[in-house]
DNA sequence: CCGAATCCTGGTAGATACTG
DNA sequence: CAGTATCTACCAGGATTCGG
């Protein structure tokens, strides 16, 4: 039984034996918006081995990125959160995220949009040199799920479900609506002509969304 | 033959589906200080399995991250080198390396501290905001190998071998010499005190050096 | 000696079925 | 709903061998 250690007094190879299984990071990605139950993150990550899955569930609670929750009473069931240690990953995720969307154009057959990895492109797309010191809060409808962003203090929070006090409404209407905006492909004046989006609030939110999160 | 892919529509899966196996982010690590053969590599990375490092580069050199190439005459060797599209994931890296490294106090049992795990250790300390403007150059002499470190315009470049020209040399004299400084463990004054490091030239340029690089 | 390829073993992932 | 159990296929680890 040789643990399946790396041998290096390395703080990256320290990282990849604990998080540098097959899935563990896309795990931790879903969690980043916030607790999940056990059939959320097979939604989210729809074609994980439910074995593989308990088990990294379970090396990540030992690891202390993750603690299992159960919940109270009328709900009887059981959460997954990340720790402070665990959310400490987010950095390193969203300069990975960067890193792979470089290559990602349009998505392969068969693969899946799931409201995390929209989120996780929030993350990573998001400027915050653009947005500095103000507070805004958008919510993305994209056909299936709903995303949430808060800008508040140059810093950027991204939850799965809709906005309370949304001082933007963006409406996915059409394939890639939302990520033709982002790449620039089509400006916010084209995206509203063509009816690939549609908004709800003051229009003109819309341009500055497109500079705060850009491909 | 499934190929080994997430099937979602994520940068993050799909950095995770180019360097994700096992060993290939090390490889990446080690390739940052610059050009490496195939007998350098497996030095770096002495528990490797030689068929997966070979399995490991032609993945890379496939995916675009690493050329392959024949150095002339006198030599007639082969060195890897990164392309720049495999370097841009050095910020990654570094963010991931400063995770793993919080876990990290001490060595386990034969670990190995190689030239390239500790030039990662500087990359991931270096604190661009105290070395602003400047530029220095260290050479750092750990025993067993020697590394350079050069400061400008506020970003770090480490390389393996001699400076050129350094500014200060600082030689470690006793194991973890300069990790206690780099913890903090130990001030400047202390350590050259007790012999676990010794510098040639201007001794206050120490104090810069722990300011830059802390754990 | 450098740069691998080959072989074998055991562990891990994938797919699906099943259960408290 | 929240997982186990089981089976297969593949991949990693380790040693050895091989060609330039």
């Amino acid at each position: 039984m040789t643990a399946r250690v790396y041998g290096q007094f390395c703080g990256l190879a320290r990282a990849m034996e604990v998080v540098g299984e097959r899935w563990t990071l896309l795990i931790v990605r879903n969690l980043l918006s916030g607790p999940q139950r056990y059939t959320d993150l097979r939604k989210g990550l729809p074609t994980i081995p439910t074995n593989i899955l308990s088990a990294r569930l379970k090396q990540l609670e030992e690891a202390g990125l993750v603690t299992r929750r159960a919940l109270p009473h009328p709900e009887r069931a059981v959460v997954y959160e990340l720790t402070d240690y665990g959310r400490d990953l987010e950095p390193a995720l969203v300069a990975f995220g960067r890193w792979g969307a470089r290559t990602m154009t349009t998505p392969r057959p068969g693969e899946a949009i799931t409201a995390e990895s929209v989120a996780m492109a929030f993350r990573t797309t998001y400027r915050s040199e653009v947005a500095r010191g103000a507070t805004v809060g958008y919510e993305v409808r994209m056909g299936d799920f709903t995303l949430r962003l808060q800008i508040a203090d140059g810093s950027l929070t991204v939850g799965i479900g809709p906005h309370p006090a949304p001082d933007l409404v963006i409406e996915r209407l059409a394939d890639q609506g939302v990520h033709a905006l982002m790449t620039g492909a089509k400006t916010p004046d084209q995206a509203l002509a063509d009816g690939s989006v549609r908004v709800e609030g003051e229009p003109g939110l819309l341009h500055r969304f497109v500079e705060t999160f850009r491909f």
